[in-house]
DNA sequence: ACCTGAACACCGTTCAAGT
DNA sequence: ACCTGAACACCGTTCAAGT
């Protein structure tokens, strides 16, 4: 690739970052393109649609949901109980502070997974590892598996950046630790 | 309102129930009003945008919700614990098998909700009257409030119709339920 | 190889004309 | 009062021309 054309697909990413951080629905490609200081037809030659550019944000979000599952398994220290629930807990934060990738999650189709497939694959891997050692140190409840985890970050993530009375998601989260835990 | 205009409301209100059940991104206005037999100049009479539609779709859906709690707190012989859990349950399946309203739920913005305020409002006077007797019953965990049953029961939702391994809104709930009750 | 942006297609919404 | 649907506006996507 390019030196100028890697220079443009960070520059295309930024812009949709900060712009589906801003009013996601409301995106358009033309600002996209305009806030990347490219014409859009640049950003369809390095992403194919609307729904590949979310898909990298979702991408590059599992790499760093992986970061952290993969500290708390080198964690030998705390409890595999605590690791497990505060490396969610973490990834949750991450997730909380960025709107744009919320965006993605929620909304975007079947090729937004797709596009992770790897990412995601390795984040059951990391899971399941971490749920298998709190399981023998008898801190999970009995059904709990590790395919849980997905829904329950689904579920947590569809409470964040939405108003209520009451609408919390850290409230939310220690729910569905609760519900993990014995 | 005219015997007319009242069968078209019904109409166009059926027609989009039936077409956001099935792909819901794609419906398009003009597919509302052709399946309803009407123009899109009618659709619009009714309904001033899209996400009017949707918010009507979550409105009723409200009603149903209240249905079931009011069932449950009429409900003298369940364990006050186990009558707000099946209510939750109930209306969790009522959800699942209706894709449209799901939809609305989730991709509705702020109108959506306030269009069904009366009803919200209305469904957490509910939650709250079953959420006290359980408390008083030692039913439920410490810190557990009614404000948090939205946030648990869009949770729930935000997993359903989503296909991956080990994907079921089922155990989602009951993993929720969990969380509530002690 | 890669970039540009005018042009096209599609769909939400409006409104002049009709009953 | 209410209905119709052609017309308009907006935005995702393409592609012929450029470097």
């Amino acid at each position: 690739m390019r030196a100028d054309a890697r220079r443009n697909h960070e520059r295309i990413l930024a812009a949709a970052r900060e712009l589906f951080a801003g009013d996601p629905p409301d995106v358009q490609m033309d600002e996209v393109a305009r806030r990347a200081g490219v014409g859009v037809g640049t950003v369809y030659r390095h992403f194919p649609d609307k729904e590949a550019l979310m898909g990298e944000l979702v991408r590059e979000r599992f790499e760093l949901f992986n970061v952290r599952l993969r500290a708390a398994l080198g964690d030998a220290g705390a409890e595999p109980g605590d690791a497990l629930a505060d490396a969610l807990r973490e990834n949750a934060l991450g997730l909380a502070e960025d709107a744009a990738t919320r965006f993605a999650f929620m909304s975007g189709g079947e090729r937004v997974f797709a596009h992770a497939a790897a990412e995601s694959e390795e984040f059951m891997r990391l899971a399941e590892a971490l749920v298998r050692r709190a399981r023998r140190a008898g801190q999970l409840a009995p059904g709990f598996r590790a395919e849980d985890i997905p829904m329950m970050m689904c579920g947590v993530c569809s409470t964040m950046g939405r108003s209520g009375p009451g609408w919390n998601w850290r409230r939310h989260l220690e729910l569905a630790v609760r519900g993990m835990r014995g």
